[in-house]
DNA sequence: GTTGAAATTATGGTCAA
DNA sequence: TTGACCATAATTTCAAC
């Protein structure tokens, strides 16, 4: 499936990890390569799954959406009954940006998206604590973002 | 600074943060412009800060970096003389992919990706254990990502 | 990987609503 | 103030080499 990916293949993808919009030019430039063969190496990348999307980064604060809450949430049981609904549910709502089923004393991390920590609270009361099978939720509160990347080291 | 968004600004951001590379023809069908005046606002959009940054989203398995722990980290101590260094450290390490101060009964959380638990447990012992300050890590390992998104609702 | 040409797109000015 | 239209410049894209 994924064929060996050289130096140059690595260069395209920090670059593009970073500015995901730049010219396929201004790309070859950067990893030294005329733009024809830049971008059949773009192609490959996309096609392989290497590269899996572009995507527009927004600004939650700015956007009036500037709290991010962890939920730690523990179920009734941990069965299919249980799990399927509950994570049918959490697709479903847009203020949930993550959920990781974990395998230690908790079942579930949230990452969950507020305007504020009163809003966080209808949130939590209105949806996350009414779907099925849900116990317990425990709310933790990052103070301050120290690093949030979405770059892969390569 | 921020005037206000209107529904077609919003339109925009949402088909931008799924297509973060989508040509401004097609971007302005979908919102219901015609080309000019789209790119008018996308524009103002990024210069506003509402639209942050484009990124390229890797697929961190198909890279060889399919493991992503969760690392919780307490300090000595929380004076600026610990923490300070400690911060320092972690914005130099590319694996770390997300640092939070919390508020809660963690100094910080931390999101670690490599490629397997070996991987992991080597750059715990080598990097993250020995960053001055650290008084002990606690780590947690999701079995299933069940959601992950960029998305933020608007 | 390179070159070069054709098709498409981005961009900015201008006018109209 | 905002959108549509048009002309130009730049880029993307795909041949053939």
């Amino acid at each position: 499936m994924s064929t060996k990916l050289d130096c140059i293949d690595r260069a395209i993808m920090r670059v593009l990890q970073q500015e995901g919009r730049v010219q396929n030019i201004e790309l070859a430039e950067r990893v030294g390569l005329s733009p024809s063969p830049c971008l059949r190496r773009v192609r490959m990348l996309e096609d392989s799954g290497a590269i899996a999307r572009y995507v527009a980064l927004l600004d939650p604060a700015k956007l009036g959406m500037g709290l991010t809450v962890f939920a730690r949430v523990w179920l009734i049981g941990q069965d299919e009954d249980t799990v399927a609904p509950f994570v049918e549910a959490i697709r479903k709502l847009p203020q949930v940006v993550e959920c990781q089923l974990m395998a230690g004393d908790c079942d579930f991390i949230l990452r969950v998206i507020a305007p504020d920590l009163d809003a966080y609270r209808a949130f939590q009361m209105e949806y996350l604590g009414r779907i099925k099978g849900v116990r317990s939720i425990k709310t933790e509160i990052p103070m301050q973002t120290i690093k949030l990347t979405t770059e892969i080291p390569i």
